[in-house]
Order: C-alpha cells, then sequence, then structure tokens
DNA sequence: ACCTGAACACCGTTCAAGT
DNA sequence: ACCTGAACACCGTTCAAGT
C-alpha cells in the first residue's frame, strides 16, 4: 500500500518522462542493462505501461537518440564552411560523449529520426552553401560517415575494460609475434607520459582525421572535383 | 531413436566445427536470430555440450570473427605501400562483405583476438616499410578506423529494409522540411539511372573515402609530419 | 485514456549427473 | 573426456481485463 501512495504521488507518464528516464537509467546501468522491466520498475510501474507512450524496443532506443541529438549546439551563425562543420561535429562528439552507450546505439538504429534528418540537413546545408556541388556533398557526407555524430567506429572500443588492464592489450606477452603492432604500443606508451597513461589521446585522433579529411574536402572543391570526372580542373 | 542414430553417426564436435556451423547458421538467418540453443539443435547436440568447446557466447562471436578474417587474402609480395594497403583493405572488404553479420559482430567486439592482431600487424608493417613512421603510422591506423577491416561506419544500414522502401526513406514526404537532405537525394537517385536503382554505390563511396585518406597520408610523409611538429617539413 | 496481471515464447548459463 | 537434463534468472511482447 505504501506503493499505491507512491502511484499516486508521482505524475503521469508521458513520452517525454519515459525516454528521459530511459537516458537517465542507461547513463547509470549501461545500455546492455537497459530493460523495458527495469525501466518500468524506476519509474514506479508496471511493464506494460510504458508500451502507451513508446510502441517496443526500438521506438525507445530511437527516441534515447533523439534526446542526445538535442544536445547538440545549434550552428554557429557566420563562419567559413570548414570552422561550421568544424564545430558542428565537435559539439555533435561533445553530446555523444556525455552518454556512453551513444554511439553503439546511434549505429544499431536502421533508420534516421526527423530529429537526427534536421542534423544532417543542417550538416549538408553548411556544405551546399559552402560551395561544394550536390555531387562532391553526397560523397564528403559518406566520407564523413558516423564522425558526422560526433564518432568515429574503432576497431575495438574496450570501453568496460579497468583502466589497468588497457596497456596489457597493447603490449602483448609475445612481443615478438606482432612486431609492429608492439612498436607502435610502446611508441605510444612512451610518447603519452605527460597523459594520464591512457594509452591513446582521443580527442588528438579524432581531430587529426577530421581535419585530414576536411583538407582533402577542401582540395577536391578547389578543384571542381565530380564523380562524373575524378580529375578535375580540366573540364573548367 | 531416428535422432539416437543421427548422434552416432554424426563426427564427434570440435571448436572448429562449432565456429564454423555458428558461420554457416549466421549466414542464413542472421546474427540476431543466432542463438547458443539454435546452434546447438543444428549440430545435433543439447545447448550445454557447446560449452565444452567455446567459453560463452562472446567466445563464439570471436572465433567467427577469426573465420572472417581468415578469409581475407595474404598480402601481395611486391608493391607501392599505397597499393599494397589498398589491395589488403579491399580484400578484407570483400570477406566481411560475404557475412552480413560480420561489420556488426567486429564492432562489437571488446578486444582483438590475435588472429585480429596478426592482419593489423601485417597493416601496420605495410606502412612501417613504405617509410612512414611509428608515430605518423599510429595516427594513419587510427583515421582509417573501422575501414582497415573493410567496412565503415555508415550513420544508418539500412541493411534489414525491403527493397522498394528505400527510396521512400530518402526521399520523405515531407520534402520541404529537410530541403538539402532532399535535394541531395533527388540528385542520388537521378544519379544512378544506371545502376540497380538502390541508391547509393556502395563501393564507389568506400574507394572515394579510401583514396582521400590514402592521399592525404602520402602528403603528410612527403612534409614529413609529427605529430609534435603538425606543420611538417621545417624542421628538415 | 491509461494502467495492470498473467502468460507465452524465448534467452545465456549454473549445477549435478550421466556415459 | 565429452555430453545431458533440469533448473535459474532473466528477456520483449501478447492478450484480456480492470479503473
Amino acid at each position: 500500500m505504501a506503493q499505491q501512495t507512491e502511484a499516486v504521488r508521482r505524475p503521469p507518464l508521458n513520452r517525454d518522462r519515459v525516454l528521459r528516464a530511459a537516458v537517465a537509467l542507461a547513463d547509470e546501468i549501461g545500455i546492455e542493462a537497459l530493460s523495458m522491466r527495469k525501466l518500468a520498475q524506476e519509474l514506479g510501474v508496471v511493464p506494460m505501461a510504458l508500451y502507451k507512450h513508446v510502441a517496443n524496443k526500438d521506438q525507445l532506443l530511437d527516441g534515447m537518440v533523439d534526446v542526445v541529438v538535442g544536445e547538440i549546439d545549434l550552428p554557429a551563425p557566420e563562419s567559413d564552411w570548414k570552422s561550421a562543420v568544424r564545430q558542428r561535429i565537435l559539439s555533435a562528439r561533445r553530446a555523444l560523449q556525455g552518454h556512453s552507450w551513444a554511439a553503439q546505439v546511434v549505429r544499431s538504429r536502421a533508420r534516421p529520426t526527423p530529429v537526427v534528418l534536421a542534423y544532417m540537413d543542417s550538416v549538408i546545408g553548411i556544405f551546399r552553401t559552402g560551395g561544394f556541388s550536390v555531387d562532391l556533398t553526397h560523397h564528403v557526407m559518406h566520407t564523413l560517415g558516423s564522425r558526422v555524430l560526433g564518432f568515429t567506429q574503432e576497431l575495438f572500443d574496450a570501453s568496460p575494460s579497468p583502466a589497468p588492464e588497457a596497456q596489457a592489450v597493447l603490449v602483448p606477452a609475445d612481443a615478438g609475434q606482432f612486431p609492429y603492432v608492439t612498436e607502435l604500443a610502446m611508441a605510444v606508451a612512451h610518447d603519452e607520459e605527460s597523459v594520464v597513461g591512457q594509452g591513446c589521446d582521443d580527442q588528438f585522433e579524432f581531430e587529426f582525421a577530421l581535419d585530414l579529411l576536411l583538407d582533402g574536402f577542401e582540395r577536391l572543391r578547389q578543384q571542381r572535383w565530380t564523380s562524373a570526372n575524378p580529375s578535375g580542373e580540366k573540364t573548367v
């Protein structure tokens, strides 16, 4: 009956409250532990009550992505295309990084929601108004891939690994077996004494790749690259 | 008793047979439908019998990745770094594309297996013997990210979507709401009349991004880029 | 209109036992 | 050494019913 008192006191459930509770719960216990049943319990409600506000778990995950994308800063008003794209993408990165599960959930979605489409539309718009042809914009967006939402697909995440283990993975016991991996891992370990010893500086790697791509885009734009005439220039 | 006869006839289970059956079953029914229970049934065995050969489902997935990575061609003997890297990565791409679930499983793994480490070692080796410093190789491998195994993280996969639906997603009903998305989608639809009408040419996009990155790498190598001196050249 | 309870058809994995 | 059977602690989602 204590439970009934709680039930009376709580505000009526709605889609927004469900989504925000899901985001908070995933932040806390991780995405793999998030279940409809646990979310319901957190909201003091029976599991099936959630299904009045989200059609199923997939729609719940879509909604959670929308909450995160809603945290991305609005585009800067006046700037060249390159710094405008940079600003948006690095802001997306900050938003995604605030929720450790977000990148993983984004890449698991089959289709973009309207909220995500609106964000992508604004990035495409920066390229178009910045002098990129539709054709070049198309391929440039493909090249960016997941980077447009502020994350890159590393080959291995190792996110749920205890910190001390990290070094042991990069420098395997049998160092002779993978000489180039070992050489690289040792150089990284040495190099980064200043940093917390975490290994690689994610932010640096992200910006390195982003800038390499943006510089390549600028070169293609200047050459008036088209997919019909990849060598550029000559047709002008 | 018919079942008992089958049981007698079948060769004894081993890790290799389990992994290969898992790969074949995932090819057939998809990775989300692959369960320890169904795999056991496929092998004519009780679920718990599998646990003598793989520690748990994570180790089964690791082993499945190893099977796919084992299908990547050996490196070409004599060639410049750029075509050698290109050849390996495009071969990895072919291997991964033979198993629709593979990219998704690779990116879900926390740590590389020895088989995957050996493949990465060989790619790192191409850069090192091709004149890249350890430092530059490190950042270049990060830039490649999942591309080193032949896939890129598109923002939305839409892989399990029926073909006719594809166009409807790219050209939303309310076209005015996302003008740049719409413009781009219409250009793509127009442009690709020659192709099956599937929308984007994945292979073209993959090679466009790969070549953009490889060209950027070559430029940095020539400038003697280092992370300590990103502008390059001057220190030489 | 919103929430509930019981049930269905699944999971991965444990334990103790069989051959 | 290898396989089995039963059980445990979960899932997402259905259906029919309550208020």
